[in-house]
DNA sequence: TGCCATGTTAAACT
DNA sequence: GAGTTTAACATGGC
């Protein structure tokens, strides 16, 4: 499920219930959950791989479907005690499973960076750019997988972007050529949305070039899997065709 | 069948 | 107290 893509399309999933009151509540997560019911559900929005609920009388919930998250609608596809939140409309039930369900403190809106995110309208490149910058030692690798940065990005986007720019995952940002440098920012985004719109048709697999391949689809020779950086996340790359720069 | 993975947080270390 | 490492969470696909 969980790349800011997929929550893209979570959120257009349940728009459907946006200005609706919540009937009943449920589940079994760590927050009141009885206080929203009789709330109207005002606003739906995603930042990164998280989702905010927007409630009348101020109250905010925050999802995080963390790796093995889900959620359906009108349908329950586990056992009613592992439903972590449910929320009853008129319209229809939504369920979530297996995620991070977090009430948000009042003014939370001012701690995050509107402008990171990958797949909004505010994203902002020069921003990107310029955090970047002030980290010059870090490996590109664990970079893409800073969600202050880029948020939404995550190991399925690491990997592609860095296939499609032909840069090594263990170059460090400092040494990357400004070319390189402005393509790695462009291509994060783009990258997002053709993740989005193969996620839309079912085709996202079908388009990985890099991830979980043996061979190199440019060069034919065998793909490197290794756990790099910080981040220690399964990495592939070509190390042919994948410039590394130090 | 067991291993591993689209992720993050907090506890447990140094 | 800082920075770093590890464990916990928990499900589905191969």
């Amino acid at each position: 499920m969980p790349e800011g893509p997929s929550l893209v399309l979570l959120k257009e999933d349940i728009l459907q219930f946006r200005r609706k009151k919540v009937m009943a509540a449920g589940g079994n997560a760590a927050i009141d959950v009885q206080q929203l019911e009789g709330r109207q559900l005002l606003e739906i929005r995603t930042w990164g791989k998280q989702l905010f609920l927007l409630f009348s009388g101020k109250i905010t919930i925050r999802i995080h479907l963390l790796m093995f998250g889900s959620y359906s609608i009108n349908e329950q596809i586990r056992l009613k005690r592992s439903i972590k939140l449910e929320l009853q409309f008129n319209t229809g039930t939504l369920y979530f499973y297996t995620c991070s369900v977090k009430e948000m403190e009042p003014g939370w809106e001012t701690t995050y960076d509107w402008n990171a995110d990958l797949l909004s309208k505010k994203w902002a490149p020069r921003a990107a750019r310029a955090k970047l910058k002030k980290i010059p030692e870090t490996l590109v690798c664990d970079a893409l997988l800073d969600q202050q940065i880029f948020s939404g990005s995550g190991n399925i986007v690491k990997n592609e972007v860095l296939f499609r720019i032909f840069l090594h995952p263990e170059s460090t940002l400092g040494a990357i050529p400004p070319q390189t440098f402005t393509l790695l920012i462009r291509e994060a985004k783009q990258y997002c949305y053709d993740f989005l719109q193969w996620k839309r048709e079912g085709t996202l697999k079908k388009h990985w070039q890099i991830i979980g391949k043996k061979k190199c689809p440019r060069c034919d020779l065998a793909v490197q899997k290794k756990y790099c950086g910080k981040t220690r996340r399964r990495t592939f790359f070509c190390k042919n065709c994948q410039e590394k720069y130090v």
